[in-house]
DNA sequence: ACTTGCTTACTAGTATACAAGAAGAGATGA
DNA sequence: TCATCTCTTCTTGTATACTAGTAAGCAAGT
């Protein structure tokens, strides 16, 4: 007869997390646009479960500053602050500059092949023109040279700081023109990694993070709308349909 | 007759706020060892409040590495993980060094003045033998200095990332010795960046950070009870007192 | 027509109740 | 004496009820 432990292989799973994952995917793709409101109950109850997980993940994304929560009032998807995204940006570069240079030291053959495949993956997304999986496996490559570089934990730290700039990337919609620009870039960057040219390495990624970071700017000034101040009054807020 | 909003002067305020401090600094000051049990109800009941803040503050703790949230078996006090305080140094040591070099090109008169005035604070508190109040100082001279590069909320994202590297610090108990060394350090990087040498101040930056890591390491040999996988089981996990 | 005051509907914060699982104590059997 | 099973008691996860505060809408008075 077995042990109560032992049939513990179908769990319920935590539904926070799901919900977790649900709700930042939307916030970061603008499929929930600045200001929005959200409502505890309303999203409760549109997914079915209590308030108690929906607003921990409430909690969790307004920590991120993703969520803006005021109290009485209500809960808002946060505008994007230049300001963040600026230091962002700052972070980034300082980051993955000096990782970078750490990583050509530590360079063999097995991660060249990994670097070459990273590199296919992204050329096949900017061919089938699928933005989402490009920005994934650009997201791999950049993890890869971190953790190349022997501080692989590093890069957690970095997608939280990256949220507010992936946020203005997807919504700048990026063409296929950019796309191949960045993945020039990368060719360079993986390039000089290989060749363990630690300086050339350091000058392509900056050069790399520097020029995503142009497209941004020129949203904000093209779009001011979704940035800085928008709330507050949330005259325009709309519930989330 | 007075409205029914006239009357509600004395808030309660923000429970949540308060606890998450206070157990944050119990945390930090190794009044609670890593390892030990934390009960949701035996704190909140301790607290006169209920579970429901309470969780909220365990959860935001458990995202900062500081707990450990195992289901349906308890909450604990994070051990201290080598490889995270690596990484905080890592992290810490890139930022500042680059952020120092920033500052000493926006140096002034009012901006030498205040830095002098965060020595003498530091001073005083090693003269009183006050660990806390000199840790206060040392994160305002910090801080300033970041402040001064020109990205000020760089800090609060150190601040993340070092509180493994403070656990540490306040657990090896630096003796007057230690602190008169980390204070020239300070003195010299303050000078470096008063006359705007900015290799200088680089150079004693990365210098004084490294010192500082290399006591916590020193810690980390001497007492390996406290750091990696003493969880799991919770063998010698005591209650809150 | 406009202002003032109150009612109402909605919000987040908090408290409490219930459910599910894990671990240890103790009984029961060999 | 030792192993095994069961039950109690703990834990966190979830659901629901209640409190307090905000803001907008409505109605009465000027």
């Amino acid at each position: 007869m077995p042990k109560i432990t032992d049939i513990t292989l179908q769990r319920s799973g935590p539904a926070a997390r799901e919900i977790y994952s649900a709700l930042r995917h939307r916030i970061m793709l603008a499929e929930l646009m600045p200001g929005t409101a959200i409502s505890e109950v309303q999203l409760s109850e549109q997914l079915g479960v209590s308030r108690t997980p929906v607003r921990e993940v409430f909690r969790r994304l307004a920590d991120e500053g993703l969520l803006r929560i005021v109290p009485q009032v209500g809960t808002f998807v946060a505008p994007i602050q230049l300001r963040a995204v600026y230091d962002s940006q700052f972070v980034r570069e300082t980051l993955e500059c000096r990782t970078i240079v750490l990583a050509t030291a530590n360079m063999n053959v097995r991660a060249a092949d990994e670097l070459q495949d990273l590199l296919t993956l992204q050329k096949r997304a900017i061919r089938d023109n699928d933005l989402e999986r490009f920005f994934d496996a650009d997201d791999r490559m950049h993890t890869y040279l971190i953790g190349l570089g022997g501080y692989p934990a590093i890069w957690d730290l970095i997608q939280g700081v990256k949220a507010q700039l992936d946020r203005v990337r997807y919504l700048s919609l990026e063409s296929g023109d950019w796309l191949n620009r960045i993945f020039e870039q990368h060719e360079v960057i993986a390039a000089r990694v290989i060749e363990a040219d630690a300086a050339g390495a350091e000058a392509a990624m900056r050069e790399h993070l520097q020029s995503v970071f142009l497209t941004i700017e020129r949203l904000a000034v093209n779009k001011p709308e979704l940035f800085e101040g928008h709330l507050g009054q949330q005259s325009s807020a709309k519930s989330t349909p």
